[in-house]
DNA sequence: AAGACGAAAGTGGTTGA
DNA sequence: TCAACAACTTTCGTCTT
């Protein structure tokens, strides 16, 4: 490649309310939304590509949108195929150095790859298992392609002999989901493939460990806004809910609490505040918790954050 | 009648001796 | 390797709206 990267001082995005550079976004939505002050930055986002029209300068621009679509995810495209070594993930935001380390690996690895026949014809049925999983999980194609990824540098540490490829497939989905930062939970993929929860946790930790994949730690903002819109609930709630959490966050709540049921609960407490209540029980549904977690994880957070009790 | 509540017992995973 | 442990789930009876 003839990229040679220049040393270039960049730009962060900045949040024009309050200078954060924290931002969650809602692609179905179109949405990107500061997770310091709640704040909507850009509403018309288009898809997920890597592009940021409202901050990025133009040049960084041209090179996300370069080139043909990548065709990772197609087993006999591989050779055609290169990895950016764009710094920054799908928000625009900058990756950490280990996530860069990470990305960088992977292309190594990707590129080293050579096609053998017995590799061709596990990467046939394992790449229509990737659609089908990312299709039905609504995965962007950035994900898919990361999950492809991960999947062929795993045939090249010869991970996936004597384990079902099924496994190897959603447990590489997992990885990417938060890899990517729009995390799905275990329990999703696992009711989505023929996989159990145990088996994809194995082949997870397999993955990140031979890979040396550096996840970074969930965070349950990622949770809210797609939550959020399963349950239709406006803008405003998902704001106040992201409020409330990088609250709570302050405050040391959230620590080994699960982040699904935080988001739940932040969501549920924004609900009510923002008159578009909806029931611990459908909030709990979404969220794949149960009530019970909803409960006494709001119960926290309306008692630590000195939230209006008369709501309730 | 539906939703919210909380107690009690059970589960799977992590930690630390 | 095993026991203690925290977080979460399941189940269920009771209270509230």
């Amino acid at each position: 490649m003839s990229n040679q990267k220049k040393p270039k001082l960049e730009e962060l995005p900045r949040c024009p309310d309050c200078g954060g550079n924290q931002f969650v976004t809602d692609p179905s939505r179109g949405e990107i939304i500061c997770m310091n002050c709640g704040a909507v930055i850009e509403e018309h986002m288009i898809d997920d590509g890597p592009e940021w029209r409202a901050f990025t300068n133009e040049e960084k621009g041209r090179r996300a949108r370069v080139g043909s679509p990548s065709t990772l995810s197609l087993h006999d495209k591989g050779l055609s195929t290169e990895i950016g070594w764009e710094d920054r993930d799908v928000y625009g935001k900058r990756l950490s150095p280990q996530q860069k380390a990470t990305m960088y690996r992977l292309k190594r690895w990707h590129t080293r790859s050579r096609v053998s026949s017995s590799m061709d014809r596990n990467l046939v049925l394992a790449m229509s298992e990737l659609d089908r999983l990312s299709s039905q999980l609504g995965l962007s194609r950035n994900v898919k392609e990361t999950a492809a990824l991960i999947y062929r540098s795993a045939i090249e540490r010869q991970l996936i002999k004597g384990r079902s490829i099924e496994a190897m497939i959603a447990a590489a989905v997992y990885a990417a989901a938060r890899l990517r930062r729009v995390p799905r939970t275990i329990d999703e993929i696992a009711n989505n493939s023929r996989v159990s929860r145990k088996e994809l946790g194995r082949s997870y930790r397999l993955l990140v460990t031979e890979l040396q994949l550096k996840i970074p730690p969930p965070n349950p903002v990622d949770y809210i806004v797609r939550f959020a819109s399963e349950l239709r609930l406006s803008g405003r709630v998902t704001r106040r809910a992201v409020n409330l959490l990088s609250k709570a966050k302050a405050k040391g709540l959230t620590v080994g609490k699960d982040p699904t049921g935080l988001a739940a609960a932040a969501l549920y407490i924004a609900s009510i505040l923002e008159g578009e209540r909806r029931t611990q029980r459908e909030i709990a549904e979404t969220a794949t918790v149960t009530e019970v977690t909803v409960r006494n994880r709001y119960k926290e957070l309306v008692k630590q954050l000195d939230i209006e009790v008369s709501a309730f």
